[in-house]
DNA sequence: TGTACATCAGTGAACGCGCGTTCACTGATGTAC
DNA sequence: TGTACATCAGTGAACGCGCGTTCACTGATGTAC
């Protein structure tokens, strides 16, 4: 079977870095073996290093991965009226319990923030860049007018943990519902101020 | 040398305690083994396992030490307009510069939080208490008036986990400061809305 | 278009290593008399 | 109070295991003529 054309190949490398992605969200990133991410894939683990070089690089590539995929959609929104209600969207979409639930397909910041802060090198550069793409979307019309983006990022990061650490389910839905009352009123609140 | 007194165990139960919500805290859970919390209290690997029955159960006995040592003091607040300034010396300790730097003697949930909601077991199950009794710290002066206390407890996680994750010390700055305006526009606006 | 050959994606066994955990041992502690 | 002995906190070597990574190999692909 060996030796697959260049375009196959090219589908192996998206299938690793899917997989990858959806399984270092849902485990952490210790947790997930590269032996994992290949089965995953469907393929065996000898064959990861004519892909990345290293673990430390998938991570990286996964997270980027990741946060192209959540990120650039949300990022097309215009300007005016219409940027607010995509904003808005992003923001329920982001608290949903449909989002707290399926982490392997949430956000990578909340998923692995804690555990890349601790790490320098790629992986970290790439989920600071996805931070402050984050808090652009959510920010205020004009770029760069206020931090506001920053605070709403980290509310609905910080909702998202502790919804999932929550054990208890009607615990879960009452954080994501006082994250949601709280994003509006740092929606509201911003405005006025402004 | 072996066979310490009894009170010479339970000074070593607390200082292998000690290294473990320290180390744990700063590296993560899986980066730090059973013989390095060991060695940070002085001791030889081998005698772990008198003094907790797993790696797993020091995890969460750690973790309950750690919250105790932060929440135990601040639930002491009374009531009334003192407990009001007493809340808002914690979020302005919370989100401070220190806190964010020293991982290490600071907030469990904010350092492990992400970590503990894929696991099962006890160490998930004090850092939900946990999570609990700082939303009541943070919460209306009537318990269980409202949830804003879990909006709070998500913003300073949130805000802290993306002050450690940023790469660039001036971005951790504006994120801390951007989570203590939020802070405060949630409680002017939480005691409006009351 | 056909042929000969170099390339290299994928396989699966093997590597060294550090992990959590176990265990035989040591010798001061605590107890029974 | 003194003596004999069981206990057990701490030691350090050893265990099996899974990890990230390497490597010799295979055979279809892509290329040169």
């Amino acid at each position: 079977m060996p030796r697959m054309s260049a375009a196959e190949k090219q589908k192996s490398h998206e299938r690793i870095l899917e997989a990858a992605a959806r399984l270092m969200r849902e485990r952490g990133i210790e947790a997930t073996s590269v032996a994992d991410v290949m089965q995953a894939a469907g393929l065996t683990h000898g064959g990861f290093y004519k892909h990345f070089p290293s673990k430390r690089a998938l991570v990286a590539e996964a997270f980027r991965h990741a946060a192209e995929a959540l990120l650039g959609e949300a990022e097309a929104a215009p300007g005016g009226p219409a940027r607010a209600e995509a904003r808005a969207r992003y923001v329920a979409r982001y608290l949903s319990g449909q989002h707290m639930r399926d982490a392997g397909h949430g956000c990578p910041i909340a998923a692995l923030g804690a555990d890349l802060a601790r790490d320098e090198g790629a992986a970290r550069s790439e989920a600071t860049r996805a931070l402050e793409r984050m808090a652009a979307i959510l920010g205020p019309d004009t770029p760069g007018k206020d931090d506001s983006g920053l605070a709403l990022t980290a509310l609905l990061v910080g909702t998202v943990t502790l919804a999932r650490l929550a054990e208890k389910p009607d615990l879960s839905a009452r954080i994501l519902e006082a994250g949601r009352r709280a994003a509006d009123m740092l929606d509201r609140c911003s405005q006025k101020g402004a």
